[in-house]
DNA sequence: CTCGATCCCTGGACGC
DNA sequence: TGCGTCCAGGGATCGA
């Protein structure tokens, strides 16, 4: 699942790939996830792609004026614009040669002037594509959060210790900070020896300012290792990432803390799975773990709090 | 303000 | 082998 270090990764892999071409063409397929699929079509074309930029967990294609031709653009191609890419769960954005086959998933491909194409692969289409101009693009970039890898020790402390909500939703919450996921999130409380559940306002300073060093620790070196490859992550060439070997905590419910050999356990904490050694990170009043899943049958049952019934 | 529930979507893991 | 069910999760949205 992309978040910060997988995004910046592709990013990095896009700008050596495709920063100078000009698209030529645009073929889309599924369009539900694009804002305004029209607009790729009539603004795309004849435009180069002059930067690729990361923001939190957006891709940010910076696009040129369209050139000056004969015609006299009447619909504000003569400005710089954007394409705003979110992979979600299972986008991926890479070149391909256009001959070779496309993709089950293939939803947007983007013809470039070297006779490659730029495709925009995503199955569950949880992932979202708009194509900006710079006021639109500037409202988005206002909501997003602080960018966890710059934001200063007292700020960091100033969004989590004013608020009420858990440290796991506010470290996924994209408005408190840009780019942390459910990974990350996990990661960087159990270096930090805090557990998922405990209220922001209940942390201390040291405690913030902690979780701030290794939140960034973490996602530098993910970024070093091209991100964490769980089920199909590959960046801009195709290739997996390696950070899924340095997890702590994250999918590795029953295993043993690599610190104090407690079992990991799981729970539910803003609606995610949430996993944590219970010894070093110890739980709030109240809060339960999921039952750990028998040896053998991996998981069967449920009966943790809220979901014991399905439709 | 914060919460849980629900929806979006599909592939993969699992049980039988 | 194959079918049914559950589950993953970022984000939007709605009601409590």
């Amino acid at each position: 699942m992309p978040e910060l270090p997988e995004v910046e990764t592709v990013a990095r892999g896009l700008r050596h790939a495709i920063v100078g071409r000009r698209i030529v063409s645009v073929s889309l397929g599924k369009t539900d996830f694009i804002d305004d699929p029209v607009a790729l079509e009539e603004h795309l074309p004849g435009r180069t792609i002059d930067a690729v930029e990361r923001f939190g967990k957006f891709m940010l294609l910076r696009l040129s004026a369209a050139a000056a031709t004969g015609r006299a653009p009447s619909n504000g191609d003569a400005s710089p614009a954007s394409l705003l890419v979110h992979l979600g769960m299972t986008g991926q954005l890479a070149p391909s040669p256009a001959a070779q086959p496309r993709g089950k998933h293939t939803h947007v491909c983007l013809l470039l002037d070297d006779g490659r194409e730029l495709r925009y692969t995503d199955a569950r289409r949880f992932g979202r594509i708009a194509y900006l101009t710079e006021n639109p693009l500037s409202q988005e970039l206002a909501a997003q959060g602080a960018d966890p890898l710059e934001v200063t020790k007292e700020e960091f402390a100033r969004r989590i210790r004013s608020r009420r909500a858990r440290i796991k939703a506010l470290l996924l919450d994209q408005s408190v900070l840009r780019g942390v996921g459910n990974i990350y999130a996990d990661e960087s409380l159990w270096k930090a020896k805090i557990h998922p559940a405990r209220l922001g306002a209940k942390l201390s300073a040291v405690e913030t300012g902690t979780l701030r060093r290794e939140l960034q620790k973490v996602l530098q070196k993910a970024i070093a290792l091209r991100g964490s490859s769980i089920s199909d992550f590959l960046d801009a060439e195709g290739e997996p990432g390696e950070y899924q070997r340095h997890h702590r905590a994250y999918g590795r419910e029953g295993k043993s803390c690599l610190r104090c050999k407690t079992a990991i356990r799981r729970g539910i904490v803003a609606g995610r799975s949430s996993y944590y050694c219970p010894k070093c990170q110890p739980p709030p009043r109240g809060f339960s773990a999921l039952p750990l899943p028998s040896s053998k049958k991996k998981k069967t049952k449920r009966r943790g709090t809220e979901d014991a019934e399905k439709k």
